[in-house]
DNA sequence: GCAAAAACCAGAACAGTGTTCAGGTCGAGG
DNA sequence: CCTCGACCTGAACACTGTTCTGGTTTTTGC
Protein backbone atom coordinates (compact mmCIF):
# COMPACT_ATOMS: atom_id res chain seq x y z
CA UNK A 1 0.00 0.00 0.00
CA UNK A 2 1.19 3.68 -1.02
CA UNK A 3 0.93 6.67 0.99
CA UNK A 4 1.42 10.37 -0.14
CA UNK A 5 5.03 10.19 1.90
CA UNK A 6 6.32 7.37 -0.13
CA UNK A 7 5.01 9.55 -3.35
CA UNK A 8 7.02 12.32 -2.23
CA UNK A 9 9.96 10.48 -1.40
CA UNK A 10 10.26 8.63 -5.01
CA UNK A 11 9.50 11.69 -6.76
CA UNK A 12 12.52 13.45 -4.27
CA UNK A 13 14.76 10.47 -5.61
CA UNK A 14 13.97 10.74 -8.88
CA UNK A 15 14.70 14.61 -9.10
CA UNK A 16 18.16 13.99 -7.48
CA UNK A 17 18.85 11.19 -9.78
CA UNK A 18 17.67 12.19 -13.07
CA UNK A 19 16.88 15.92 -12.82
CA UNK A 20 13.38 18.51 -12.89
CA UNK A 21 12.86 17.50 -17.31
CA UNK A 22 12.38 13.93 -16.07
CA UNK A 23 10.54 14.00 -12.99
CA UNK A 24 7.33 12.65 -14.64
CA UNK A 25 4.42 11.00 -12.72
CA UNK A 26 4.82 7.83 -14.99
CA UNK A 27 8.27 7.70 -14.07
CA UNK A 28 7.24 8.23 -10.43
CA UNK A 29 4.99 6.03 -10.72
CA UNK A 30 7.20 3.44 -12.37
CA UNK A 31 9.63 3.60 -9.60
CA UNK A 32 6.84 2.64 -6.97
CA UNK A 33 5.97 -0.38 -9.33
CA UNK A 34 2.26 1.20 -10.08
CA UNK A 35 0.13 3.01 -12.36
CA UNK A 36 0.17 6.05 -12.67
CA UNK A 37 -3.28 6.57 -12.42
CA UNK A 38 -2.59 4.88 -8.63
CA UNK A 39 -0.77 8.17 -7.75
CA UNK A 40 -3.67 10.46 -7.70
CA UNK A 41 -4.86 8.90 -5.18
CA UNK A 42 -2.32 10.32 -3.01
CA UNK A 43 -1.65 13.06 -4.71
CA UNK A 44 -4.18 16.03 -6.04
CA UNK A 45 -1.96 16.66 -9.11
CA UNK A 46 1.90 17.14 -10.27
CA UNK A 47 1.89 20.98 -8.65
CA UNK A 48 1.43 20.19 -5.54
CA UNK A 49 3.38 16.96 -5.59
CA UNK A 50 6.05 19.50 -6.22
CA UNK A 51 5.61 21.86 -4.28
CA UNK A 52 5.57 18.85 -1.30
CA UNK A 53 8.90 18.32 -2.78
CA UNK A 54 10.20 21.59 -2.70
CA UNK A 55 9.05 21.79 1.05
CA UNK A 56 10.70 18.80 1.98
CA UNK A 57 14.37 20.03 0.47
CA UNK A 58 13.80 23.62 2.42
CA UNK A 59 12.92 21.29 5.49
CA UNK A 60 16.77 20.53 5.86
CA UNK A 61 17.95 23.95 6.16
CA UNK A 62 19.02 24.33 9.26
CA UNK A 63 18.25 27.74 11.73
CA UNK A 64 20.98 29.36 13.39
CA UNK A 65 20.95 31.98 16.01
CA UNK A 66 23.64 34.00 17.85
CA UNK A 67 24.24 37.53 16.95
CA UNK A 68 22.24 38.85 13.79
CA UNK A 69 24.94 39.17 11.09
CA UNK A 70 27.03 35.51 11.48
CA UNK A 71 23.75 34.21 11.60
CA UNK A 72 22.12 35.02 8.22
CA UNK A 73 25.74 34.32 7.08
CA UNK A 74 25.29 30.67 8.12
CA UNK A 75 21.48 30.73 7.11
CA UNK A 76 22.08 32.02 3.70
CA UNK A 77 25.10 29.39 3.91
CA UNK A 78 23.06 26.57 4.21
CA UNK A 79 20.39 27.86 2.48
CA UNK A 80 22.73 27.50 -0.13
CA UNK A 81 24.41 24.18 0.06
CA UNK A 82 20.85 22.64 0.45
CA UNK A 83 19.63 23.95 -2.92
CA UNK A 84 22.85 22.48 -4.29
CA UNK A 85 23.21 19.20 -2.83
CA UNK A 86 19.46 18.40 -4.67
CA UNK A 87 19.41 18.84 -8.46
CA UNK A 88 17.84 21.85 -10.17
CA UNK A 89 16.78 22.69 -6.79
CA UNK A 90 16.56 26.36 -6.96
CA UNK A 91 14.00 26.01 -10.16
CA UNK A 92 11.77 23.75 -8.41
CA UNK A 93 11.80 25.97 -5.06
CA UNK A 94 10.96 28.88 -7.71
CA UNK A 95 8.37 27.43 -9.29
CA UNK A 96 6.59 25.84 -6.47
CA UNK A 97 6.88 29.13 -4.85
CA UNK A 98 5.06 30.66 -7.61
CA UNK A 99 2.43 27.84 -7.87
CA UNK A 100 1.55 29.74 -3.67
CA UNK A 101 0.81 26.43 -2.81
CA UNK A 102 3.86 25.80 -1.07
CA UNK A 103 3.82 25.32 2.99
CA UNK A 104 6.82 25.78 3.94
CA UNK A 105 7.79 29.93 5.09
CA UNK A 106 10.97 29.96 4.28
CA UNK A 107 11.51 33.70 4.82
CA UNK A 108 10.09 33.21 8.64
CA UNK A 109 13.49 32.51 10.40
CA UNK A 110 15.78 34.81 8.47
CA UNK A 111 12.86 37.55 9.06
CA UNK A 112 13.03 36.97 13.43
CA UNK A 113 16.51 36.66 12.79
CA UNK A 114 16.59 40.80 11.60
CA UNK A 115 13.76 41.79 13.77
CA UNK A 116 15.55 40.80 16.46
CA UNK A 117 18.51 42.63 15.55
CA UNK A 118 16.37 45.98 15.60
CA UNK A 119 15.49 46.04 12.28
CA UNK A 120 11.57 47.69 11.51
CA UNK A 121 9.53 44.22 10.70
CA UNK A 122 8.34 45.70 7.35
CA UNK A 123 12.04 46.02 6.48
CA UNK A 124 13.00 42.67 8.19
CA UNK A 125 10.67 40.77 6.08
CA UNK A 126 12.05 42.74 2.67
CA UNK A 127 15.37 41.84 3.79
CA UNK A 128 15.18 38.28 4.26
CA UNK A 129 12.98 37.57 0.89
CA UNK A 130 16.13 39.62 -0.48
CA UNK A 131 18.49 37.20 0.81
CA UNK A 132 16.15 34.68 -0.54
CA UNK A 133 15.78 35.99 -4.28
CA UNK A 134 19.81 36.08 -4.06
CA UNK A 135 20.36 33.15 -3.14
CA UNK A 136 17.73 30.97 -5.41
CA UNK A 137 18.84 33.79 -8.21
CA UNK A 138 22.54 32.47 -7.74
CA UNK A 139 22.11 29.02 -7.24
CA UNK A 140 19.80 28.83 -10.31
CA UNK A 141 22.08 30.37 -12.46
CA UNK A 142 24.68 27.69 -11.41
CA UNK A 143 22.51 24.84 -11.75
CA UNK A 144 21.31 26.24 -14.54
CA UNK A 145 25.19 26.48 -15.81
CA UNK A 146 25.77 22.55 -14.79
CA UNK A 147 22.86 21.41 -16.53
CA UNK A 148 23.98 23.09 -19.74
CA UNK A 149 27.75 21.33 -19.03
CA UNK A 150 26.21 17.38 -18.77
CA UNK A 151 25.85 18.06 -22.27
CA UNK A 152 29.46 19.07 -23.94
CA UNK A 153 31.43 19.95 -19.98
CA UNK A 154 34.48 17.88 -19.57
CA UNK A 155 33.83 17.40 -16.08
CA UNK A 156 32.23 18.53 -12.59
CA UNK A 157 34.32 21.82 -12.11
CA UNK A 158 33.00 23.27 -8.79
CA UNK A 159 33.02 26.35 -9.76
CA UNK A 160 35.40 28.30 -6.71
CA UNK A 161 34.23 31.69 -8.54
CA UNK A 162 30.09 31.10 -7.72
CA UNK A 163 30.41 30.84 -4.01
CA UNK A 164 32.66 33.69 -4.09
CA UNK A 165 30.44 36.02 -5.44
CA UNK A 166 27.79 35.02 -3.39
CA UNK A 167 29.35 35.62 -0.51
CA UNK A 168 30.20 39.26 -2.23
CA UNK A 169 26.95 39.61 -2.77
CA UNK A 170 25.22 38.33 0.84
CA UNK A 171 28.22 40.43 2.42
CA UNK A 172 26.96 43.79 0.08
CA UNK A 173 23.54 43.14 1.71
CA UNK A 174 24.17 42.74 5.00
CA UNK A 175 26.65 45.62 4.75
CA UNK A 176 23.26 47.53 3.98
CA UNK A 177 21.35 45.85 6.53
CA UNK A 178 23.96 47.51 8.95
CA UNK A 179 23.47 50.98 7.98
CA UNK A 180 19.86 50.97 8.88
CA UNK A 181 20.52 49.74 12.83
CA UNK B 1 6.30 34.32 -46.34
CA UNK B 2 7.36 34.30 -42.72
CA UNK B 3 10.54 35.17 -41.01
CA UNK B 4 12.17 34.60 -37.65
CA UNK B 5 11.27 38.42 -36.34
CA UNK B 6 7.46 37.29 -37.64
CA UNK B 7 7.46 33.96 -35.45
CA UNK B 8 9.19 35.92 -32.73
CA UNK B 9 6.48 38.81 -32.68
CA UNK B 10 3.66 36.32 -32.98
CA UNK B 11 5.13 34.57 -29.85
CA UNK B 12 5.49 37.82 -27.90
CA UNK B 13 1.89 38.49 -28.68
CA UNK B 14 0.72 35.17 -27.40
CA UNK B 15 2.46 35.49 -24.15
CA UNK B 16 0.76 38.78 -23.47
CA UNK B 17 -2.46 37.86 -24.35
CA UNK B 18 -2.47 34.04 -22.63
CA UNK B 19 0.85 33.49 -20.55
CA UNK B 20 3.47 30.93 -20.89
CA UNK B 21 1.34 28.29 -19.99
CA UNK B 22 -0.29 28.34 -22.89
CA UNK B 23 2.35 29.50 -25.13
CA UNK B 24 2.67 26.08 -27.36
CA UNK B 25 4.22 26.18 -30.96
CA UNK B 26 0.88 25.04 -32.26
CA UNK B 27 -0.18 27.89 -30.91
CA UNK B 28 2.38 30.04 -32.54
CA UNK B 29 1.31 28.87 -36.07
CA UNK B 30 -2.19 29.10 -35.51
CA UNK B 31 -1.57 32.38 -34.69
CA UNK B 32 0.72 33.10 -37.74
CA UNK B 33 -1.84 30.48 -40.15
CA UNK B 34 0.45 27.83 -40.53
CA UNK B 35 1.74 24.50 -39.71
CA UNK B 36 3.48 23.87 -36.67
CA UNK B 37 6.23 22.07 -38.78
CA UNK B 38 6.76 25.51 -40.99
CA UNK B 39 8.00 27.30 -37.52
CA UNK B 40 10.98 24.94 -37.59
CA UNK B 41 12.35 26.72 -40.86
CA UNK B 42 13.07 30.08 -39.02
CA UNK B 43 13.99 28.97 -35.21
CA UNK B 44 15.63 25.58 -34.29
CA UNK B 45 13.06 25.00 -30.88
CA UNK B 46 11.03 25.79 -28.42
CA UNK B 47 14.12 26.59 -26.00
CA UNK B 48 15.85 29.36 -28.81
CA UNK B 49 12.52 30.91 -29.53
CA UNK B 50 11.43 31.52 -25.94
CA UNK B 51 14.95 32.63 -25.33
CA UNK B 52 14.78 35.25 -28.25
CA UNK B 53 11.26 36.75 -26.68
CA UNK B 54 13.20 37.13 -23.28
CA UNK B 55 15.65 39.30 -25.61
CA UNK B 56 12.69 41.25 -26.62
CA UNK B 57 11.71 42.51 -23.87
CA UNK B 58 14.66 42.93 -22.19
CA UNK B 59 16.19 45.13 -25.29
CA UNK B 60 13.39 47.41 -23.46
CA UNK B 61 14.75 48.35 -20.69
CA UNK B 62 16.96 51.56 -21.08
CA UNK B 63 20.49 52.33 -20.11
CA UNK B 64 20.16 55.74 -18.06
CA UNK B 65 23.71 57.82 -17.36
CA UNK B 66 24.76 60.26 -14.52
CA UNK B 67 25.39 59.72 -10.86
CA UNK B 68 25.97 56.25 -10.20
CA UNK B 69 23.22 55.65 -7.60
CA UNK B 70 19.91 57.44 -8.81
CA UNK B 71 21.50 55.71 -12.60
CA UNK B 72 20.61 52.24 -11.00
CA UNK B 73 17.39 53.13 -9.13
CA UNK B 74 16.22 54.08 -12.48
CA UNK B 75 17.47 50.81 -14.26
CA UNK B 76 16.36 48.50 -11.58
CA UNK B 77 13.00 50.49 -11.68
CA UNK B 78 12.83 50.00 -15.56
CA UNK B 79 13.80 46.46 -15.94
CA UNK B 80 10.72 45.82 -12.86
CA UNK B 81 8.16 47.69 -15.14
CA UNK B 82 9.17 46.56 -18.10
CA UNK B 83 9.15 42.39 -16.80
CA UNK B 84 5.67 43.58 -15.27
CA UNK B 85 4.37 44.87 -18.76
CA UNK B 86 4.53 41.43 -20.00
CA UNK B 87 2.97 38.38 -18.33
CA UNK B 88 5.25 35.89 -16.88
CA UNK B 89 8.22 37.68 -17.88
CA UNK B 90 9.87 37.04 -14.72
CA UNK B 91 9.60 33.46 -15.07
CA UNK B 92 10.51 33.45 -18.72
CA UNK B 93 13.72 35.97 -18.53
CA UNK B 94 14.94 33.12 -15.63
CA UNK B 95 14.13 29.89 -17.45
CA UNK B 96 15.32 31.65 -20.60
CA UNK B 97 18.90 32.65 -18.75
CA UNK B 98 19.20 28.58 -17.81
CA UNK B 99 19.30 27.70 -21.16
CA UNK B 100 22.34 29.72 -21.26
CA UNK B 101 21.67 31.01 -25.14
CA UNK B 102 20.15 34.26 -24.50
CA UNK B 103 22.14 36.90 -26.67
CA UNK B 104 21.42 39.68 -23.84
CA UNK B 105 23.97 40.56 -21.41
CA UNK B 106 21.43 41.90 -19.04
CA UNK B 107 24.09 42.41 -16.35
CA UNK B 108 26.39 44.72 -19.09
CA UNK B 109 25.27 48.07 -18.45
CA UNK B 110 24.79 48.05 -14.65
CA UNK B 111 28.02 46.69 -14.19
CA UNK B 112 30.01 49.26 -16.06
CA UNK B 113 28.10 51.38 -14.47
CA UNK B 114 29.17 50.65 -10.50
CA UNK B 115 32.87 50.12 -12.23
CA UNK B 116 32.72 53.82 -13.43
CA UNK B 117 31.98 54.61 -9.89
CA UNK B 118 35.25 52.95 -8.38
CA UNK B 119 33.94 50.07 -7.06
CA UNK B 120 36.35 46.96 -7.92
CA UNK B 121 35.04 45.08 -11.55
CA UNK B 122 34.76 41.44 -9.41
CA UNK B 123 32.64 43.30 -7.09
CA UNK B 124 30.85 45.63 -9.82
CA UNK B 125 29.69 42.13 -12.14
CA UNK B 126 28.29 40.53 -8.55
CA UNK B 127 26.36 43.72 -7.66
CA UNK B 128 25.12 44.20 -10.90
CA UNK B 129 24.14 40.47 -10.90
CA UNK B 130 22.65 40.43 -7.64
CA UNK B 131 20.29 43.52 -8.35
CA UNK B 132 18.87 41.40 -11.07
CA UNK B 133 18.27 38.69 -9.02
CA UNK B 134 16.49 41.50 -6.72
CA UNK B 135 14.27 42.23 -9.53
CA UNK B 136 13.91 38.72 -10.94
CA UNK B 137 12.74 37.24 -7.91
CA UNK B 138 10.27 40.15 -6.60
CA UNK B 139 8.45 40.43 -10.10
CA UNK B 140 8.56 36.62 -10.33
CA UNK B 141 6.99 35.78 -7.47
CA UNK B 142 4.22 39.02 -7.60
CA UNK B 143 3.45 37.61 -11.14
CA UNK B 144 3.01 34.21 -9.54
CA UNK B 145 0.44 35.62 -7.54
CA UNK B 146 -1.51 37.12 -10.23
CA UNK B 147 -1.51 33.93 -12.32
CA UNK B 148 -3.24 32.74 -8.43
CA UNK B 149 -5.29 35.16 -8.30
CA UNK B 150 -6.67 35.27 -12.06
CA UNK B 151 -8.59 31.91 -11.33
CA UNK B 152 -10.47 33.28 -7.90
CA UNK B 153 -9.09 37.03 -7.30
CA UNK B 154 -11.59 39.50 -7.02
CA UNK B 155 -9.92 41.88 -9.55
CA UNK B 156 -6.55 42.93 -10.56
CA UNK B 157 -5.34 44.75 -7.44
CA UNK B 158 -2.13 46.61 -8.19
CA UNK B 159 -0.85 45.82 -4.66
CA UNK B 160 1.38 48.60 -4.10
CA UNK B 161 3.34 47.11 -1.32
CA UNK B 162 5.49 45.27 -3.78
CA UNK B 163 6.57 48.15 -5.13
CA UNK B 164 7.38 49.78 -1.37
CA UNK B 165 9.00 46.27 -0.92
CA UNK B 166 11.26 46.34 -4.09
CA UNK B 167 12.58 49.88 -3.24
CA UNK B 168 13.41 48.80 0.30
CA UNK B 169 15.34 45.99 -0.80
CA UNK B 170 17.14 48.54 -3.61
CA UNK B 171 18.17 50.68 -0.80
CA UNK B 172 19.24 47.90 0.99
CA UNK B 173 21.65 46.58 -1.14
CA UNK B 174 22.68 50.17 -2.61
CA UNK B 175 23.75 51.27 0.72
CA UNK B 176 25.44 48.08 1.18
CA UNK B 177 27.50 48.78 -2.36
CA UNK B 178 27.94 52.59 -0.95
CA UNK B 179 29.84 51.51 2.13
CA UNK B 180 32.73 50.09 -0.36
CA UNK B 181 33.34 53.31 -1.91
C1' DG C 1 17.31 30.63 -70.20
C1' DC C 2 17.54 26.47 -67.97
C1' DA C 3 18.82 23.04 -64.82
C1' DA C 4 20.09 22.24 -60.17
C1' DA C 5 19.78 23.48 -55.52
C1' DA C 6 17.93 25.46 -51.77
C1' DA C 7 14.22 27.37 -49.05
C1' DC C 8 9.64 26.90 -47.61
C1' DC C 9 5.43 24.82 -46.18
C1' DA C 10 1.57 20.99 -45.62
C1' DG C 11 0.20 16.89 -43.49
C1' DA C 12 0.92 12.90 -41.10
C1' DA C 13 3.20 10.67 -37.65
C1' DC C 14 5.94 9.48 -33.20
C1' DA C 15 6.80 9.37 -28.50
C1' DG C 16 5.72 11.43 -24.66
C1' DT C 17 2.94 14.27 -21.18
C1' DG C 18 -0.86 15.15 -17.14
C1' DT C 19 -5.19 13.66 -16.01
C1' DT C 20 -9.80 11.18 -16.00
C1' DC C 21 -12.87 7.35 -15.99
C1' DA C 22 -15.10 2.74 -15.85
C1' DG C 23 -14.11 -1.64 -13.58
C1' DG C 24 -12.33 -4.69 -10.21
C1' DT C 25 -10.28 -6.26 -5.70
C1' DC C 26 -9.94 -6.19 -0.93
C1' DG C 27 -10.29 -5.01 4.03
C1' DA C 28 -12.95 -2.73 7.69
C1' DG C 29 -17.60 -1.27 9.94
C1' DG C 30 -22.37 -1.74 10.96
C1' DC D 1 -23.01 -10.98 5.81
C1' DC D 2 -22.86 -7.25 3.16
C1' DT D 3 -22.12 -2.85 1.97
C1' DC D 4 -19.15 1.02 1.52
C1' DG D 5 -15.04 3.11 0.80
C1' DA D 6 -10.17 3.06 -0.23
C1' DC D 7 -7.01 1.44 -3.53
C1' DC D 8 -5.27 0.03 -7.86
C1' DT D 9 -5.44 -1.41 -13.05
C1' DG D 10 -5.89 -0.48 -17.76
C1' DA D 11 -7.61 2.17 -21.27
C1' DA D 12 -8.50 6.46 -23.00
C1' DC D 13 -8.46 11.75 -23.99
C1' DA D 14 -6.47 15.84 -25.30
C1' DC D 15 -2.55 17.74 -25.51
C1' DT D 16 2.72 18.69 -26.21
C1' DG D 17 7.51 19.33 -29.05
C1' DT D 18 9.61 17.54 -32.88
C1' DT D 19 10.67 14.81 -37.24
C1' DC D 20 9.86 13.01 -41.73
C1' DT D 21 8.03 12.70 -46.48
C1' DG D 22 6.61 15.05 -50.06
C1' DG D 23 5.36 18.93 -53.05
C1' DT D 24 5.77 23.72 -54.45
C1' DT D 25 8.13 27.83 -55.00
C1' DT D 26 12.06 30.71 -55.16
C1' DT D 27 16.84 31.51 -55.71
C1' DT D 28 21.34 30.34 -57.53
C1' DG D 29 25.08 28.86 -60.96
C1' DC D 30 26.39 28.27 -65.55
Amino acid sequence: MLTPADVLRAAAEILDEFGLADLSMRRVAGALGVQPSALYTHVPDKQTLLAGVADLILAEVSEPLGRWRPAMEEWAGDLRGVLLAHRDAAELVLTARGFGLSRHDTTRHPTTLLAAAGLPPAEARVAATTVLHLVLGQVAEQQARQVWERFAGPGPEDDPGAERGFEIGLGLLLDGVETRL
